[in-house]
DNA sequence: TGACGCATGTCAGTAGTCTGACATACGGTC
DNA sequence: GACCGTATGTCAGACTACTGACATGCGTCA
């Protein structure tokens, strides 16, 4: 027998988890045949819309680190679809951009990849997935916000209790 | 300059993604005091509510496979957070469950896993918060739905469809 | 009873991801 | 020009996490 605590379903964290993990193994079913995980198709995805982008902006805008960017681009260098030089033209950021070859690759997982996410929101109406997008929004700048990153997290009992409206 | 490319922000994914992400790197900092990073805290999470669970099915709970679950017990283990039998009582499931000691830890992580999650809605109505709740489970449901793995038509019969509100 | 299906646990290998640390390059200020 | 802060790229080490494969235990059904 399957034991699970579903109280669980109320936690704004557990479900967001859950939703992000179904939606990656999704992702990963449906671009593994092309030889590609999520992560790769998020960086090409990124450098078609921003070629010339150093992998230090890739990075940020995958929401990893500088040097998990860099594994990721040196294995998507090493097959061929990404392109960077190999001397800085300036500073020490290398513009990278998708080889031609790269492009082909993209544009077959753009399909499905956009088949996934439509289909993620198939239930939801036009307006719901607006406000769903709002609401995430929100969420994320709650956490990023200024005050955020305050050590001082105690108060566990404090701020939690008010009866929220 | 940084280059981002935030077209990007309409596509559900992605900023379900962001969400993830942030909360994750959150957590993570709330949680490193203690020794504990977030997937080890989960782990806990369930085990307090769910005494006696075997590691698969913590592992489904937790959205990752039965190895990596199976690494994870291992490392709470070794510091003596959860304990399990040598031997199965029956069948090859090991019932798993907190040590005293790791009860006490866990307790300090809620409180402050709690704030993190309540900081995260804290710019959202209690409404809109169920609303985002709502929509996140129906995106849960039409990527785990039973046609939603169209690659190979097995069609399994144990349709978790009936039961729907 | 024995073959089969299914679930559990585990090992091996690989990929993704993080923190920490270091060298390098640019842009400011003095 | 020298110094300092910041940004970039990279190496090293560790943990998380996946796929694939295998052995074991339980149940069903011919």
């Amino acid at each position: 027998m399957r034991q699970q605590p579903d109280d669980l379903a109320h936690v704004v964290g557990y479900v967001l988890k859950h939703a992000q993990a179904s939606l990656r193994t999704r992702m990963d079913d449906t671009l593994r045949p092309l030889g590609l995980s999520t992560p790769q198709y998020v960086c090409m995805e990124l450098l078609s819309r921003a070629p010339g982008i150093s992998s230090s902006d890739l990075a940020r805008n995958a929401f990893v680190t500088r040097q998990t960017m860099s594994t990721l681009l040196r294995g998507l260098q090493d097959r061929g679809l990404v392109e960077r030089p190999e001397q800085a033209p300036s500073g020490r950021a290398r513009p990278t951009a998708l080889s031609p070859e790269g492009a082909r690759l993209l544009a077959l997982a753009q399909a499905r990849a956009d088949a996934v996410d439509a289909q993620m929101v198939a239930g939801l109406t036009a307006a719901q997935t607006r406000d769903l997008l709002r609401y995430l929004e929100k969420c994320i700048d709650a956490l990023e916000g200024d005050d955020a990153g305050r050590t001082d997290a105690t108060a566990p009992t404090d701020e939690t209790a008010p009866d929220e409206r």
